[in-house]
RNA sequence: GGUCCCAUCGUCUAGUCUGGCCUAGGACAUCGGCCUCUCACGCCGAAAACGGGGGUUCGAAUCCCCCUGGGAUCACCA
């Protein structure tokens, strides 16, 4: 059997986390099972939906790698379809008008829940429909009696009583059929096998498999995954950190780091904490998808993208940081050591946005100078051996990275240094900075005439602050 | 409130189905230490959990029941 599995966000906002990670779920299913993956907008709330959402929910998607073998379809396009089946089931007698207003709906509900009964649509139009009324929902009529049994893939086997559920309006009065039904219709058209969401559906599944029957469609198979919570053990939302998945792309994070940190939260492979895009497709699987809810953890995305961001061929990280050095006013596409320049940067960035801020001085014709750094480590004292150490470089042939260290064992030996006494004013005047990469390397990327400049400007530096005092 | 789902370190989780290998393992974060030209990486170590109560059993984190707690859902939203 071909597996077939979708994702039909609603459009009525950016991809969020929660999304997401629903929509991997299926896509890595899809791709595991060797099977193909739909994408379906649905769009029948009118009111709600907009075309900025659907384009924002295809560009998070698009970010993720979370390609699509059909579609987008879009409900509101298919309304000739649902219209079909809706008028099929009302000839069948399967479901019925009902001309309730909503007024009337509304007090009845407010009735019955003070009387502390559960709140359910008491069939009058199906019993005794009142004359003279025009406008009507169509409402599908439920069996009323055993009950609706849930295989799921994840949760097992849940069970509903028929006389729970009540008869549920598929059709509203403008026409537009509504989410239970649409649902169903397209799932079933489109031939979907495997339904994996959110298990905030869960609830709703036995009244879809009711209308499935009632359709003559086999149900495909669900498998309902526990909902992201937030710090607070609350429904994920904005307090707790960006939601949108494309907030993340701007913030540097890798996709790949992602759908990593996504599918490990609420999913496991034994002790394995880091997984390429690759692995994830071979490895997972509903089976070891967890019962319960989960809290995001931004800490914890941080440091899977640090590990992806170290893992990662030092080409691909280049690549994918251009954007961000070229944010902050750098183009070091065309420097000849960019790719190394990436290399000593890696380890110790969270993001690229962090690796770009803290590699712009390989970049930049001029280096700002951090006040405390120069006021520590740019001393009178270190005139002489920083001018030497410019001096033996500007000698140094070939320029290499060896060649360098060497350099630095000649000033430690001339001036009876320690060489973090004569790194750390190198590094200030090299980088502005009191924290970088290795001095060796981060002389050896900057090149001989940067180097030696940088140096001989913070000599100068040094004997201006000593003739002022 | 009804219905449904869930319950192992602060967090993500392994272990639960197929009881004994669990004095409960890993990871993030935290705290100590090592390495060291800074920062990081890396390494070593510490602290940290089976929600409670009953059963079943020689033996329960694991099976059963109750309680408690959390979540979801009860729309002419999806």
């Amino acid at each position: 059997m071909v597996v077939r599995t979708r994702f039909a966000p609603s459009p009525t906002g950016f991809l969020h986390i929660g999304g997401a990670r629903t929509a991997l779920f299926n896509w890595l299913y899809a791709k595991n099972r060797k099977g193909q993956f739909i994408l379906r907008i649905e769009d029948t709330d009118y009111s709600r939906s907009n075309e900025e959402s659907v384009n924002a929910i295809l560009d998070g998607m698009q970010y993720l790698g979370l390609t699509w073998d059909e579609g987008p379809f879009f409900q509101s396009e298919r309304l000739t379809i649902y219209r079909q089946y809706s008028e099929r089931l009302v000839d069948q007698g399967k479901a019925y008008r009902c001309f309730c207003t909503k007024e009337e709906l509304d007090a009845e509900r407010a009735r019955l829940l003070k009387e502390g009964q559960k709140p359910m649509y008491n069939r009058r139009c199906l019993h005794a429909p009142p004359g003279g009324r025009e406008e009507h929902v169509l409402r599908f009529q439920c069996p009323d009696e055993g009950e609706t049994v849930v295989e799921d893939l994840v949760k097992g086997t849940v069970r509903f009583k028929n006389q729970e559920l009540d008869d549920l309006v598929i059709v509203r009065s403008d026409g537009m059929p509504t989410y239970n039904f649409t649902v169903v219709v397209d799932d079933a058209l489109m031939g979907i096998t495997h339904v994996i969401r959110g298990d905030d559906h869960l609830n709703n599944t036995p009244r879809q498999i009711q209308i499935y029957h009632a359709l003559g469609f086999v149900p495909p198979l669900f498998g309902h995954v526990p909902m992201i919570l937030g710090s607070d053990r609350a429904r994920l939302s904005k307090r707790h950190g960006a939601l949108s998945v494309t907030a993340y792309r701007e913030a540097g994070y890798l996709p790949e780091a992602m759908t990593n940190y996504l599918v490990r939260l609420g999913w496991s492979f034994g002790d394995q904490e880091i997984f390429s895009v690759d692995e994830l497709v071979e490895k997972f699987s509903t089976d070891n998808i967890g019962k319960s809810s989960g809290t995001f953890n931004p800490e914890k995305l941080l440091w899977v993208n640090h590990q992806h961001i170290i893992n990662s061929p030092p080409e691909r990280i280049a690549r994918a940081a251009l954007p961000f050095f070229q944010r902050i006013g750098a183009d070091p596409s065309k420097h000849p050591r960019y790719e190394y320049a990436v290399i000593t940067l890696q380890e110790r960035s969270k993001t690229l946005a962090e690796l770009a801020e803290s590699g712009l001085f390989y970049f930049t014709e001029e280096i700002e100078m951090e006040e405390e750094g120069r006021k520590k480590f740019l001393k009178a004292d270190m005139g002489p051996p920083l001018a030497y150490l410019a001096e033996i470089l500007e000698d140094l042939d070939p320029f290499e990275e060896v060649g360098v260290a060497g350099c630095f064992e000649k000033v430690m030996k001339r001036f009876l240094m320690k060489l973090g006494k004569i790194a750390q004013p190198a590094r200030v005047a090299l980088t502005g900075k009191r924290v970088s990469p290795g001095i060796y390397e981060v002389i050896w990327v900057l090149g001989k005439d940067v180097s030696v400049g940088r140096l001989r400007r913070a000599v100068d530096l040094i004997r201006l602050d000593s003739e002022n005092l």
